[in-house]
DNA sequence: CTGAAAGCGCTTACAG
DNA sequence: CTGAAAGCGCTTACAG
């Protein structure tokens, strides 16, 4: 047996369609009594409305759409949890998918969504797009997007992200306080804004206190655990040890936290750290790690804030920069 | 400037609707000369295909709604990430929906998935949810639905779980086997199937070794880190204190672990540790813990299937139980 | 208070 | 090879 529609229920009740309707969706239009015998029948009959045939009416869908890099990141989850639950308070649903860190992947996403004919985007980067072409399609299709923690600056839309540029050169010069001197730098990938601008405040930050930067010492090869495990042992190879390594993310230290306790080294007499990371991620480190403090949560709400106003904003407003400010928070891993 | 439409082209082309559409899924209708024409002003005019328009008519969306209770709980992300990566594969959009563990949203999250026309739903139910109303609506709509690990036996739909009691009887019985008498359970919520399932387990061990059930021991108060830091103090406040405590999760696991070494207990000297957990979580524990070794991606992965084979089967088959093996993986906290 | 008409943007028979 | 007709399930003017 098929779905019931409107016209069924016109039918077995013989009113017409519109009534069916207006009656479900407490339109005044409708006398009280036909109502009750109406939402009566619907439950009865268990009748949906059917959103795809109201959203084509209305070429609204009341979704956004969400690109990620990948979620088995936990900063991404959190963040995408923030936008969930603003989205819902919003009256809004949303579409996760996942680029796995690939170029292609994320277009295709971006496609899909785009014809799915979502009311907005949001999207992190993936690490390895160097190609923007189909943001130029985004805008030909006129769908609102915005941009967050991993932005791509010159393009036109919104972003929403922190403050990684001044928030590395403050943890570093930190670090350079406590008296460290030797500092590596597990980098990420400097292909995204969060890689380069984080890698930038931490050369700064070498620079104003008379230290060279040291390339080796610089290693470039994601955000993954994994990544942090190669990092830290590449890095460990060298002759040349640093004292402390500054991590672009928690992942990336979790990784090196776990190489370097299975290579028997105390954290921090033999190797501190600090860099970006989150409470509820960095805090379960032992010891737990002194971060800069990142609230992914909050990211991925004040991306859709944000987002939702473009969409519901007739004025276009042009393209802003949204950047959250980031704190130092000590612990013991430096 | 509205969107490009197939009747748009095809008026600037002087062809039908019907042509363009034909031409653009390369139907063998069209001729290659005007096929060419076609894609070329499609690319010119940035048009995307209405995939409300054609849901509409197809009655098919290819789009699956999941709904997990929390995914800042890392085992639901993983899990999702297995679902949304298989259906990736298969052409099927995901649609996350979170229940925050409340009945109502959980039922809101069902009854929009159903408006919006998904293929099929994949739920893991929520520890607060009594009634099940919502799922006879769930039948009405003949939406087909599958319930992972957290799973609502006799509702006649189809689930794909681990085979939590016996795991549970087998890691404790292990701990006996070494040795441990004194030992206490995490049990998260015994309204959830692995609540129930994996206490049920526990206490089979203890009997079949001719240990006494404590009912102080069995603590139970839901699935996340903060539970398991309520849980572990509430159990150290006992006077008759534990030797060994199997969790649930690992989550409680882990906020359990925190809460032992904030006390300075040495873990396993002053409390050791048996449970449920997956690897990428539970292997940066300090000690790494010895775990019953969920695997969500795969679980994720065979809950889609299981879901895909329901919704192309045009034979009902009838509600299947899926249950998937775990195995007991030695580390050190026990 | 009730309903006939038109349309959202597509696709599928079917006719030529 | 090309297109006119009908319809997917709704909603919005508009007329009565």
């Amino acid at each position: 047996m098929a779905r019931t529609t409107l016209a069924d229920m016109a039918k077995l009740l013989n009113v017409s369609k519109v009534t069916i309707s207006k009656a479900l969706r407490n339109h005044p239009d409708v006398s009280s009594e036909l109502k009750t015998r109406i939402n009566d029948l619907a439950i009865e009959l268990g009748y949906t409305p059917n959103y795809i045939a109201r959203n084509l009416y209305s070429r609204r869908t009341r979704t956004i759409g969400v690109v990620v890099p990948d979620v088995s990141n936990s900063f991404f989850s959190y963040a995408v949890h923030g936008i969930i639950d603003s989205a819902d308070k919003a009256g809004y649903q949303i579409i996760v998918t996942i680029s796995r860190e690939e170029e292609a992947m994320e277009r295709k996403n971006l496609n899909t969504l785009i014809s799915m004919r979502v009311d907005g985007i949001l999207i992190s980067i993936s690490q390895n797009t160097h190609n923007y072409d189909v943001f130029t399609a985004v805008k030909k299709a006129e769908t609102p997007l915005v941009f967050f923690d991993r932005t791509l600056p010159d393009l036109g839309f919104t972003s929403v992200s922190v403050n990684d540029y001044q928030s590395a050169f403050r943890a570093v010069n930190y670090a350079i306080q406590k008296g460290y001197r030797k500092i590596a730098h597990l980098a990420g990938t400097l292909n995204t804004s969060i890689g380069r601008e984080r890698c930038n405040g931490y050369q700064k930050a070498l620079l104003e206190n008379n230290l060279t930067v040291t390339d080796e010492w610089v290693i470039e090869n994601g955000f993954t655990i994994e990544d942090g495990k190669n990092g830290f042992e590449k890095l460990w190879k060298q002759d040349n040890k640093p004292e402390l390594i500054f991590t672009v993310n928690g992942h990336v230290a979790s990784g090196a936290y776990a190489m370097a306790q299975k290579m028997g080294l105390k954290i921090p007499g033999d190797i501190a750290f600090i860099g970006f990371g989150f409470r509820e991620y960095t805090d379960m480190f032992n010891p737990p790690m002194t971060i800069i403090s990142e609230n992914p949560d909050l990211l991925g709400r004040t991306a859709f804030a944000t987002l939702l106003h473009e969409i519901e904003s007739k004025t276009n407003e042009g393209p802003k920069q949204i950047v959250l400010p980031l704190e130092l928070e000590l612990r013991s891993s430096c």
